[in-house]
RNA sequence: GUGGACAUAGCUCAGUUGGUUAGAGCGCCAGAUUGUGGCUCUGGAGGUCGUGGGUUCGACUCCCAUUGUCCACCCCA
């Protein structure tokens, strides 16, 4: 038999309602603040990503799946920013006024080994704010996010980390300083952070190794090292996020794996979902709109992993909704019945009710079992008699009790 | 890309030191006096034991390969 690609997933009808009721939350707390819903492409030049996400980074050197296409190059979108600020400086929005703020829900692609948290095809719920600058347009964004998962019940079972990754006026001297550190422990580093300490040093800071995470404990740490700007703008983030009563750590290990991260970076962890813990992600990316060849504009935005918030809340026993059950089931006997049932419940289908009756020609015992095991709430039982005196039982399904009803003028009112 | 674990019915899993027709629970379908669900009882359908080799008189069981799944590293949402 043919099974589907590694690393996608089905979604059934038992769990569609708890994605779209997710998604509509995260679509509320969106536009509550202002921003509009953007829909992009599935796939970009592959030049966009190259440029936008970095191709230094993981995601872009080993994970995106690249096409040929034409004589060209073509890539499913690994994460939304890039595309979003294509589209904003494609459409000339960037002429608009600012702030400029949009959301995405979709699916995104890396070729990853999958794990827990961790599949090819990915959900994700995105927002980018371009134009703004302030501490305030980082504390919007952050407590966007924070409503979000407070609103789905996991608040108190997911931390939100925050740190500043410096501009490009402090990171060269910060960078330069955490290789000088490390470079003097190279001894006593593991393998992989002999690699980092090449390629990308920030994340030196939050390796596993017990001995390697001692020797990141006392390495300098960005907040210590930042230039005024940064400072004050962090200082400011900080408070604001006390005043809107969102509480944070700051933590120094906090490093994004995406090239266009200045400034203010943040994460909100999940506990008890396994190594792929952050549930949602972003930061300032005040370079990422002019690099892309647009003017320049400040951003700043955040993915949050759709099936990360649904482990989460599944870890803690939150489910919220459950499928649609249906008012109404018609039990039918015979081919006279069984069209005379489809009437009624077209005609209340028309009126707004859920209602279902028998297409399968079973038994009235069997349909009883049925219409309980999807949940009626009622049973109406027709037979050719009914038909004929215009009268027909109603069945509390709760409770059993049952009451004679008129058919001809029949609602559920 | 690296490492580890696992793969038996629709689902969750048993299967004894290799030994006849591979089991259970749940689910599904059908019955338990003629047209009434949930509880109970009875019966039924459903598996070439992931796939391909090998060892053996004989393999679900042992060996190799392969594919897939899960978990971790890496990386990230």
């Amino acid at each position: 038999m043919i099974q589907k690609i590694k690393g996608t997933m089905d979604i059934l009808p038992d769990e569609t309602p708890l994605f779209r009721y997710i998604e509509g939350i995260m679509r509320e707390e969106a536009e509550k603040c202002g921003f509009g819903e953007i829909r992009l492409p599935t796939f970009e030049q592959t030049e966009l990503f190259v440029r936008g996400v970095g191709n230094t980074t993981d995601v872009v050197q080993k994970e995106m799946y690249t096409f040929k296409d034409g004589d060209g190059s073509i890539s499913l979108r690994p994460e939304g920013t890039a595309g979003t600020v294509r589209a904003l400086i494609e459409n000339g929005k960037y002429g608009d006024a600012m702030p400029q703020k949009y959301y995405y829900i979709m699916s995104c692609f890396r070729h990853e080994k999958p794990q827990a948290g961790r599949t090819r095809e990915f959900f994700q719920f995105g927002v980018e704010m371009f134009g703004a600058e302030t501490p305030a347009a980082d504390a919007t964004v952050i407590s966007l996010a924070y409503s979000v998962l407070k609103r789905l019940g996991l608040e108190g079972h997911v931390k939100l980390h925050i740190n500043s990754i410096g501009c490009p006026a402090c990171r060269p001297s910060y960078k330069s300083a955490l290789v000088d550190y490390f470079t003097d422990k190279k001894a006593s580093l593991c393998e992989t952070c002999l690699e980092r300490l090449q390629k990308n040093p920030l994340r030196l800071l939050d390796c596993k190794v017990p001995s390697c995470a001692a020797i990141a404990k006392e390495a300098p740490r960005t907040v210590d090292s930042l230039c005024s700007d940064c400072q004050t703008h962090f200082d400011a983030l900080c408070k604001s996020l006390e005043a809107m009563n969102i509480p944070y750590e700051i933590d120094s290990s906090i490093v994004r794996g995406l090239d266009y991260y200045t400034g203010t970076v943040f994460e909100f962890v999940a506990d008890g979902i396994g190594a792929q813990s952050t549930v949602c992600g972003g930061g300032r990316y005040d370079g990422l709109v002019e690099s892309l060849g647009g003017p320049k504009l400040s951003g700043i935005g955040f993915g949050m992993g759709l099936t990360r918030v649904i482990m989460t809340m599944q870890q803690h026993g939150i489910s919220p909704v459950s499928p649609a059950k249906p008012r109404l089931y018609i039990a039918s006997l015979g081919a006279n019945a069984q069209t005379f049932a489809l009437s009624i419940v077209s005609r209340l289908r028309q009126e707004g009710i859920y209602a279902e009756c028998d297409l399968v020609g079973r038994s009235l015992k069997a349909q009883m079992k049925y219409a309980d095991k999807i949940g009626a709430a009622y049973t109406l039982i027709i037979g050719d008699t009914e038909i004929e005196t215009g009268k027909a039982n109603l069945r509390d399904m709760a409770s059993s009790e049952q009451k004679e009803v008129l058919l001809s003028s029949f609602s559920l009112s």
